[in-house]
DNA sequence: TCTATTGGTTGGAGCGCTCCAATGCTGTAG
DNA sequence: CTACAGCATTGGAGCGCTCCAACCAATAGA
């Protein structure tokens, strides 16, 4: 349970701790010779070098420190490998930690990571006030995912929901559609472009808009549709807030007799792993969530490099995945 | 950007640095007054001690690493949540890490997490051979969880897979069933014991098994009915390896005019939230994720406070949940 | 032959903190 | 008035490493 040290090696290897530093660094100013007898050294201790002490000596930090909003959300999983992606290329180890969708939470994760003093910090989704990821943004350089911010000293990533709604608003007007809803996602994150890129997609159609007040879940996606139905004026198209809401519109629209998409169409959003299901195979929009994350990276890395100290804020382009839950009106063909 | 040091802050309250730890550190025996001062100091710099340099000087750490093999998998998310809970509880702070499923990756992302020198370290269903694993538990405490090991320096959490399996044939045979499939895991962690419980079970009712060869994903789950289909010998129902197989399992029976539950019944394992989607409304075997979570920080914790050397091997009851894919056979009721 | 130059190697200082032994300071007992 | 606790407080050493200036051949140039 006692690891060795630097010191250890240099011991076996018969040279001194500043040239085992040296080769553990890959550094080329040394020879041949020793460089072995280092490494074999090191290999039948089993020594490997002690992050810590090695960033605190060196006053710079080779970690990212990460913080996932809601880790239940697989989302959040491909943006993570976008950055695991390039920062592992660049030499760079992540640390994740999880805020569990609460400001609480959030801000102690945050203040976790920092502790480490990471050399950036990417804050996918949070939900803590714009204060405080000011005060994160004086320690380190911070990316935001998927969440919008005018502070001038972090970086931002986010996808173009008005363009994504459009893209599905279009799609469904090219399949003969003319009654559209969208059903809403309320106070979430995104879900205000979203409206807006609905209302305006119908305007540029000359469609009447009606817009559901819905919520990011199955359930509320199912409550929508029943409230719609007791209306009376059922829709032939409904354009969700997210994939979860769009798959409990469905289970709503055929426990009341109606098909999909024979009878109704349904677009969701994001293009989650559900999505993709044979048994959902719901035609959606895609982000693209591992770009996201490249991006992320790399907008902290030129931070961390010195390169560029002015914000960048990247507006990312959707697509129109079609699957099964959209057709003509009236019927498929 | 740049932070400062327990120096700065000692001197802003006019004390020494020594003081200035303790009181971070929550010491008693320190004066009211001074405690006061040097908190004020610390907030008026926004000061924050270096978890590094803690851990560095203390030879000590607050960190458990965690490795998680596949962040897609909500099945995850919810064990982090519950060492996440413990862990804060105790004052520890999780790092947390990816390793894509494979072993290449994952032996780097241990290697990471042991670069931090964690206190403890879980591995969440790792695919690393056992020898990574014990030469990780030679430098922190380890656990394993969704993974079992001889190992005698390592903890194990685990749900019991027989016991899950049998709960659902009971729960089929009970319903009526007397044809009951197995679509079988393969290679994946825990099928073997799944298919160990199914053929128990089936001996046990005296029924004739049926295993047929399939994988832990929806397309498999599709592919394995299909076969079935074509043998022409439909049972009525089906015990999947999870919840993926058995949604793809559902779609592909759909497809071939079956109806589920009427025609033939299917059971899921894991508890998704997939699972619980009204659309899919999926009878499934509930593992109890965030216990295993807090019993795995549990026995990390219990390890670094030196109470314990002995392994541990838990093994937790899974639950069954019923829900609309399973009925009595020829139609519910 | 002597001085530069180069490339490999080294000891020492110091990163921000903890821990310990030692210090100063009360207050109380002798 | 001295002695001695008992307590709050402090300087210094040291955690494992990096970085730098200094050093030491060995070779090249004059």
């Amino acid at each position: 349970m006692v690891r060795p040290t630097m010191e250890d090696v240099a011991a076996r290897a018969g040279v001194s701790r500043a040239l085992v530093s040296l080769v553990m660094r890959g550094s080329p100013k040394v020879s041949d010779q020793r460089r072995n007898a280092v490494l074999k050294a090191a290999e039948e201790l089993g020594y490997s070098p002690h992050a810590m002490a090695r960033s605190l000596a060196s006053r710079t930090s080779h970690v990212l420190g990460v913080m996932v909003s809601d880790l239940h959300n697989a989302f959040f999983a491909e943006v993570v490998d976008g950055l695991d992606a390039v920062a592992s290329e660049q030499g760079f180890d992540l640390i994740i930690n999880t805020g569990g969708r609460s400001p609480a939470r959030e801000r102690r994760a945050v203040h976790s990571l920092l502790s480490f003093r990471p050399a950036g910090l990417a804050l996918l989704s949070p939900v803590v006030p714009s204060a405080a990821i000011k005060s994160a943004a004086d320690q380190t350089a911070v990316v935001l995912v998927a969440r919008s911010s005018r502070l001038s000293t972090v970086d931002t990533i986010n996808d173009d929901g008005e363009r994504g709604i459009a893209l599905a608003v279009d799609h469904l007007v090219s399949l003969g559609h003319t009654r559209i809803a969208h059903l809403d996602g309320g106070e979430g994150t995104q879900s205000a472009p979203r409206r807006r890129g609905y209302l305006a997609a119908m305007e540029a159609h000359g469609l009447p808009p009606r817009v559901v007040a819905s919520e990011y879940t199955d359930a509320a996606g199912a409550k929508a549709v029943q409230e719609l139905l007791r209306d009376g004026e059922v829709p032939t198209a409904l354009v969700c807030c997210n994939d979860f809401n769009a798959v409990g519109a469905i289970s709503a629209l055929e426990e009341a007799g109606f098909r999909v998409p024979q009878d109704v169409s349904v677009v969701g959003y994001d293009n989650t792993s559900l999505a993709a299901l044979r048994h959902v195979s719901l035609t959606t929009i895609d982000q693209p969530r591992n770009e996201f994350g490249r991006l992320a990276a790399e907008a902290l890395l030129q931070r961390v490099r010195g390169e560029r100290t002015d914000p960048v804020r990247h507006l990312l382009h959707p697509s129109l995945v079609v699957r099964n839950t959209t057709a003509a009106p009236g019927g498929p063909r």
